[in-house]
DNA sequence: TTATATAGAACAACCGGTTGCACATTTTGC
DNA sequence: GCAAAATGTGCAACCGGTTGTTCTATATAA
């Protein structure tokens, strides 16, 4: 073990350049060489160390990825998909991905990470307005892209049209012969909610209807009060109870299911991701799909590109699918 | 920006070696020397290079953390909060975690990052037998753990108690007069399947009865069984259903609840994890907490102590503790 | 006073790659 | 047949740290 440039070279007889460039294919070398050197470490099965190469190359090889370290965030699985998708397509460019615990009482990690260099380029999985790990990326020289619309101008970003996609699934239930939706939403420090809640109003308006202001119920996620303004939303009329994401309507379904409340019979039910935390329930859950895993999978290539050069852009994937199921039939 | 040990050096009119040196307070140093110069580095923000220092001490200060590619265990949140004791321990130490996706079908990210000496070593958040990620580590010579008991004599690793902990979750059950138990549980392939199904029995032995075989169903995550296992249970007198994990007593929760069956009056419900998944459930779920958080701290610790010199030893967490809620009141 | 420690700082090699430039050899053009 | 161009290879510097050894100046011992 512990094969080098030098003793490759040494025991073939050649030079460190030359058996670098037969490797790495640039520069002026005869085929023949190149044949021989390359033969000869695969023989003793030679891989190049990263760190070295790093160190001549300037670059890491690695992205850092940012997750929310609050434990109840990081475990909704739209952020494994998510991650999965980053080191799918860095797998592509020969990158790693390094993750990156940070949220508004602690950036230490992501400062030690970019300060001493250990990453070229970072993606914030989730944008908080005015957060300490925005600040501190805007201030650093470090290319990087932030997911979810943050609502800054001078932050790049990668989101799905989650207005657009929100706009079209009340559209769509609007079209089944509903009109009176009950919306239950998460935090409003996040921007999705906002998104998906332009998109909830605007759903109505494309119909010539109005949403019932008085059936959104926000901050959802950790509050207690989800069993009664559940109750609210159906004594006021709501056909449908739109969740914000699969959580969410987990947590809706079950509190239906345990007064007693029949979905679709009772009340109808959606949601956002389609996710697997739900893809075994009963009944089936009508829900909107965004494939998580492509928008990891931009944020990558749009650092690439940024690495190389190009400036860095935001870019909104459109392509959601909305799966009809049991839950709203 | 882009200061060296030399440009400091130059600046300062000392030598880079007196530099390297009084950041490090290793070596002969005056104190009036190192003064000096850690308040010009502290002035100019210098921050030493990660790469040029990993190149220095052939460390990459970086583990790795092996995750399952699928995302539908992935999505599970006990790997997320594995993932935030790995990193939060890992930052004690100064090093950084490498998320590595792999499973049976492809180990091409995790030889990367080995071969190409990326990682001074691994954590396999999940273990199977045989797979080709613990075959690849056994023959590569880095450092490595495994998480949950491999079975497997030459394979390092750490684990909750799970024998333990379910043979007690019976006990416990027993004692607030439950007698016939269905079991639902996920994949064979897994270890803490066999664990946890072992202290299922043992429990009943231990308290002088005996698991009712029939009523034990593996395999379940993916399983459309759901609905009739459930139904089966309770018409040969289930008095309670035991889940191997959250997801699954999700699942089920939902499952009962879409048959009109109410928990606990209709029949008694409880868990094992008692992660976020379930936090707001209702009726709430009793559970079996473990610390994944603190499991993912040890194995750090260990592999630290491993790179030290000391050897990998495995370690067993017994400190898990039973929530008992209205689940199986 | 001279020999011996010791402290403080610097030199230089090293980690393992990449790359600009120089050099020698061969090929091409006229 | 000779100059110019193209090809193959090697030297040496560089990336930014760490560390064994050496050197000088001062402190201690004999």
């Amino acid at each position: 073990m512990g094969h080098t440039l030098d003793s490759i070279a040494k025991e073939l007889g050649l030079s460190k350049t030359t058996v670098s460039r037969a490797i790495s294919g640039k520069g002026r070398i005869s085929e023949e060489t190149r044949k021989k050197v390359n033969e000869y470490i695969k023989e003793i099965n030679y891989r190049p160390s990263a760190v070295a190469r790093s160190l001549a190359a300037n670059r890491t090889y690695n992205v850092g990825l940012v997750v929310p370290a609050d434990s109840a965030l990081g475990e909704m699985p739209y952020f494994q998909t998510l991650m999965t998708g980053v080191c799918d397509r860095a797998m592509d460019f020969e990158y790693d991905v390094l993750i990156i615990l940070a949220d508004n009482d602690g950036i230490a990690a992501l400062r030690h990470a970019v300060l001493n260099r250990k990453i070229d380029a970072v993606i914030v999985s989730r944008c908080e307005r005015d957060s300490k790990v925005i600040n501190f990326l805007k201030e650093s020289d470090i290319p990087y892209i932030v997911v979810g619309n943050p609502m800054d101008e001078s932050v790049p970003y990668v989101d799905h049209d989650n207005e657009g996609a929100a706009t079209r699934m009340i559209e769509t239930l609007i079209d089944s012969g509903i009109k009176r939706m009950a919306l239950i939403g998460g935090g409003e420090n996040i921007n999705v909610t906002h998104s998906r809640l332009a998109g909830f109003r605007q759903g109505f308006i494309n119909k010539g209807l109005k949403a019932d202001e008085s059936l959104i119920f926000l901050n959802m996620h950790k509050s207690a009060r989800m069993d009664s303004v559940l109750k609210e939303s159906i004594s006021e009329g709501a056909e449908c109870i739109v969740c914000m994401d699969d959580m969410l309507c987990n947590s809706v379904l079950n509190c239906l299911h345990n007064d007693g409340i029949s979905v679709p019979e009772d009340i109808k039910l959606c949601s956002f991701y389609d996710s697997n935390l739900l893809s075994t329930s009963k009944p089936s859950i009508t829900s909107l799909y965004f494939d998580a895993k492509k928008l990891g999978g931009q944020c990558l290539e749009i650092l690439m590109r940024g690495l190389d050069g190009e400036s860095i852009t935001n870019e909104i994937l459109t392509d959601f699918n909305i799966q009809m199921r049991d839950s709203t039939k």
